[in-house]
DNA sequence: GCGACAG
DNA sequence: ATCTTGTCGC
């Protein structure tokens, strides 16, 4: 299915669906060198229904930028917890295929398959791209685990009755850890090494960070935009 | 019935 | 996610 049309799902045929994508995902070792990576995210104005996507791609694991882009999309799915990906996936799809440079594996902010369903917004967009991807997410959805130790890079598992699901992760001392899995194509320890070397003194990892910084500027730029139009009604 | 609940 | 200043702690 076209993500574009994720808009016309109702919850339950969204759940429906994440049931039947969730047989195809393949968790396994990436063994294809890691030469560049890139973080995805979203921002959106309070009111309208407007999300801004973008990518920040980079060279890895030096992390110096190489690519970036963006895309501006209209949604009607609201954000239900567990069907993120159906609110999401569709801008990041078209920021993605805005891409000149795709990256040797996606971080995106959100879960992988530390999901009810294995079907967090990471998994969803690895399988509809095929490229191998890894969510980072700021705070728990699912899956049981111990508070990590307050000492970076201490590490405490995510379980699903007995299954492990995902990795509790303190990026930075004092601060609340970040929860990673895989997404898809990838393996849970590659995910983690990896995220752990995308981590600059920040508690959230580079990739997702600096994604986070571009969507919000062409938010205001935006807004700022469309600001000048109207004004010139006054 | 009650609590939890990515962004 | 977004709205927002000061303020507590390392």
């Amino acid at each position: 299915m076209d993500p574009s049309g994720y808009e016309h799902l109702s919850p339950a045929e969204a759940i429906a669906y994440q049931e039947e994508l969730r047989h195809k995902i393949s968790i396994h070792e990436l063994t294809k060198p890691i030469n560049t990576i890139a973080g995805a995210d979203i921002s959106f104005d309070r009111n309208s229904d407007i999300l801004y996507a973008g990518i920040v791609v980079f060279k890895y694991p030096e992390m110096t930028v190489i690519a970036t882009s963006t895309a501006i999309s209209h949604t009607e799915f609201p954000y239900i917890s567990g069907l993120l990906a159906f609110r999401e996936v569709p801008a990041l799809f078209n920021a993605w295929n805005n891409l000149y440079t795709k990256p040797d594996v996606l971080v995106l902010d959100g879960q992988g398959i530390a999901h009810e369903r294995r079907m967090g917004i990471a998994t969803h967009f690895g399988l509809l791209t095929n490229v191998p991807t890894i969510g980072s997410a700021k705070s728990r959805l699912y899956g049981k685990y111990q508070e990590p130790a307050d000492k970076i890079f201490a590490e405490s598992p995510m379980y699903d009755k007995g299954e492990l699901i995902g990795i509790a992760l303190r990026s930075k001392e004092n601060c609340n850890p970040i929860y990673i899995s895989p997404g898809h194509n990838i393996n849970m320890q590659q995910s983690v090494d990896v995220i752990k070397k995308c981590i600059r003194g920040y508690r959230i990892p580079e990739p997702t960070r600096q994604a986070h910084f571009l969507v919000n500027k062409i938010r205001v730029e935006n807004s700022e935009k469309n600001n000048r139009q109207y004004n010139l009604f006054d």
